[in-house]
DNA sequence: CGCCAACTTGACGTCGGTCAACCGATGTGG
DNA sequence: CCACATCGGTTGACCGACGTCAAGTTGGCG
């Protein structure tokens, strides 16, 4: 393997609730990534788990016709790794230059799992925030317009750590990541990006430090709602594709039709 | 609890290797469910993970505007409830009439999982297997056109066991429910379909049974998502607008860029 | 200072969302 | 048994958001 490393088991920094998890630390194998550097390739074996332990990271794949696609992206504390399967369908690599990221052998681990219940239970939290995170992200991938996509993503990075300490959020990749990720082209992400700065919904720092002035309003973009400071707007004419449908719609009717067009009724209560 | 349920603990069909969950199936109560009925709310506090024994169900959210999106449909065999949180993001509704669902007490299964490393493994295993899941229709999702993305959803209902014994697939769902995993309009899933129709890629028997003439058509509108285990397929010659592009990238340089526009040199070998 | 990558902005064409109508199957009541 | 309503699905027409191509701007590093 080309995977650069040390043999020393350093304690992840940012995880967040100090889990004990010492003894699975013991197996730890620290590699240290530039830009770009690959974690590991598709069609790999499934030989470790993984994770951030400074840095970040992109999990990618390439379709035939030479698209990218962006999966996921993992920071520091975020295991991943995990596979159903016996081989890789995703490549990983760094985002960041000096990433740190952590590998622990996966017999060995399961091993230590077999018989030491609360890693087990720590593995399986990890598995399950992995799903909860896939979730949440297909949610936003769903979203139908620009506007949508931008607002979740920047709110979602708001939300993983990445930020944290100061005011800013920090994007730790370039446009054409976020481009990827959200499945859009680079033109979009970045003309929407400008909207939503000359709207003052965001300022930036620098292209890859915003700071979110108005959360309220990127929460309502991201779920798809009508323009917060702008009139209604009494007329359809010139309407933008924020200030799109009608405000909250009431259900009360009862039909049977489970349908997305409008509003259904059904027993569900999700908010 | 509003949910009708028996204490039969039976065996799982469907569920492909068999495993030993004996122990686990000891907790299992079984829960019959109707077209649209909810097996939980979204917001419900989590207290159980569930397993499909028959039918098929979707786990979806609505957002504040009302419309809908669907992130995952589950089939027999598939263990699904795992949450990292403290609380239900979606709602889970059966989409066949007659859908039976296990569901497992987490707490005691959790405990049984602490004591038994096996149960610890398959849970854990299907838990993988969910990520692995997510991930794959995140990469539909996340592909551009229509074609691609129906080309994409027809296979993964083809490959999920959803059809198995016939050469046609079921597809148990409204197109509704397709149009919103797919983030679609449900005009353009039934145009899609149609047009896959007169290029002969498919064949209807009714709207709810497709057969899938030309597999290979399929792979390639899908460009790139084949499941890597599947055979070879056909080839990949007399397609439309795809041209097979460059073949595998060597490593070695290091370009900085990893961008999406064209191909970029990289070093990934993703397929 | 000058180069190149990363990012932004502009112009234009198109894919797909929206609205609306239509069709067949199923059901319900007279 | 046949009107009539309802629901799922399909088709058509229109137009606006976004992908594409191309040029311009910013910023980081030699």
């Amino acid at each position: 393997m080309d995977i650069p490393s040390t043999s020393i088991p350093e304690l992840v920094e940012g995880t967040a609730p100090d889990r004990p998890l010492a003894a699975l630390e013991q197996l730890a194998i620290l590699g240290r990534y530039d830009t770009d550097q690959c974690v590991y390739h598709c069609n790999d074996s499934i030989e470790h788990w993984y994770r951030v332990v400074r840095g970040a990271a992109r999990s990618s794949a390439l379709s035939d016709d030479g698209r990218r696609y962006i999966v996921d992206f993992v920071f520091p504390g975020d295991l991943f790794g995990f596979c159903g399967q016996r081989a890789r369908h995703f490549c990983v690599e760094a985002i960041v230059s000096g990433t740190l990221i952590a590998r622990y052998p996966r017999d060995r681990a399961e091993k230590l799992a077999d018989c030491n219940p609360q890693i087990a239970r720590n593995i399986r939290q990890a598995a399950f925030e992995s799903i909860a995170r896939m979730q949440k992200r297909t949610a936003i991938l769903g979203r139908a317009s620009a506007l949508e996509k931008v607002s979740g993503f920047l709110l979602e990075m708001s939300d993983r750590g990445a930020a944290a300490a100061t005011g800013t959020v920090f994007l730790p990749m370039p446009r054409y990541d976020i481009a990827d990720y959200l499945a859009m082209a680079v033109e979009t992400v970045s003309r929407t990006l400008t909207e939503l700065r000359t709207r003052r919904t965001i300022v930036f720092r620098d292209p890859r430090h915003v700071s979110i002035c108005d959360r309220g309003a990127l929460e309502h973009f991201a779920s798809g709602l009508i323009d917060p400071q702008r009139q209604p707007a009494t007329r359809r004419e010139q309407r933008t594709h924020e200030d799109l449908s009608r405000s909250l719609p009431q259900p009360v009717i009862s039909s049977s039709r489970t349908a997305t067009p409008k509003v259904q009724s059904g027993e569900q209560r999700c908010s």
